[in-house]
DNA sequence: GTCTATACTTGGATAGAC
DNA sequence: GTCTATCCAAGTATAGAC
């Protein structure tokens, strides 16, 4: 009811105050990113978006509050950007090819560095952990989405237990993001994902692809 | 230096002062499991460990050089327990037996939460990632001579890059606890391990070995 | 060694001026 | 919508009595 149409808005005037929502979504993003859970306070978040404290509270109402709404707006954005990258995914190898990168961009962004800073941070606030649950479930559903995409052409679809191969996909996405973000050496988690695709090189060797019409790949 | 011998307390006294700063460092555990990086204040421990606050600062100098404190002593019951769980383990199977049964003992203790705490929270103290890291070095070279031992017998020893597929597995271990103390659900990760060790089963089928000793309890 | 008391800092949250 | 000012709770850490 609030937050009404068309905002006739004085002349420059910084918009209608959504900019700065925005600003501090982005905001504590950047702080749990960089301070953790732990350091992620609404002066360090306002102080960051070059705003007043207080407007955290206008906002969003709490902290914590602030920080769900960073959660879904780096989940929603990943999310997307997964989508897509999976595109025509089909094979065993195309799906590690992916994996790879879209881990690489994950290692660079920090973007799941966010996502366990809030679960880790769920056991210190009463129903927080409900809230962030709530917000994983849909990784481990496109995780196997996923699986289910490059294992199609593969008999090894019809076999492995995708259920749980996709919840041991996410954990094991969050246990290296959580390593490779301690020490800052992000080399073991790239070899591995180099080494999956060797793996997943070999599975489609072992598949005959009949149609696959040579990719619209574009160099 | 300080700390020195011998000690001749008086009649009846509650020892040297070593029985609170044990007490401390199992509250700071249990504290750890239970609220979290965030919510784990010397104030917070003290009141578990049924002592005043200034005692933490006494006996550690700091909260987090005695969460330092707590995760060394995690860290080493655990291994030691590992170890001889590990035991006389020649078999994928009896790997994945022992795997089972060691991880469903975590998640019942939730030592490993302290371990993922302390990762998350790495983030807000400057410093204490370095320290961190040092201390889950050990886990990755354990997970190594682990695989290793079940895989002796199997072809598969000499062909898997074992350095990889530790580092895999800690990561597995850590992501696999912190999303079933997000929402208290073991059952996914228990599924998992049950699958894994029907896997290992085959591969033992496929091997030509002795007579090995069977797992040592099942349901 | 352990406690009380206290100094100082930071954090969450609200009221009210602009 | 945004800022200043402020209240209050909680945290770290130290000093000093017992």
């Amino acid at each position: 009811m609030a937050k009404s149409g068309v905002a006739s808005r004085p002349r420059g005037a910084t918009s209608t105050g959504a900019a700065t929502r925005q600003a501090l979504v982005e905001a504590a993003i950047e702080t749990l990113k960089s301070e953790g859970f732990a350091g992620t306070s609404a002066r360090a978040i306002a102080t960051r978006a070059g705003c007043n404290q207080a407007l955290v509270f206008y906002h969003f109402g709490s902290v914590v509050d602030l920080l769900l709404a960073a959660l879904d707006q780096v989940g929603t954005r990943r999310m997307q950007h997964y989508r897509a990258a999976l595109g025509e995914v089909t094979t065993p190898a195309g799906l590690a090819a992916v994996a790879a990168d879209v881990f690489r961009e994950d290692m660079d962004t920090g973007d799941v560095a966010v996502l366990v800073e809030m679960i880790a941070g769920s056991s210190s606030t009463p129903g927080l952990g409900a809230e962030v649950a709530a917000r994983i479930a849909p990784w481990r559903e496109f995780a196997q989405s996923a699986l289910e995409a490059g294992l199609s052409g593969s008999p090894l679809g019809s076999v492995l237990p995708l259920g749980e191969f996709s919840h041991a996909a996410v954990a094991l996405y969050l246990g290296l993001e959580m390593l490779s973000h301690l020490d800052g050496d992000r080399s073991r988690a790239t070899a591995l994902f180099d080494r999956a695709l060797q793996v997943a090189s070999l599975l489609d060797a072992f598949t005959t692809s009949p149609p696959v019409p040579a990719a619209k790949e574009h160099p």
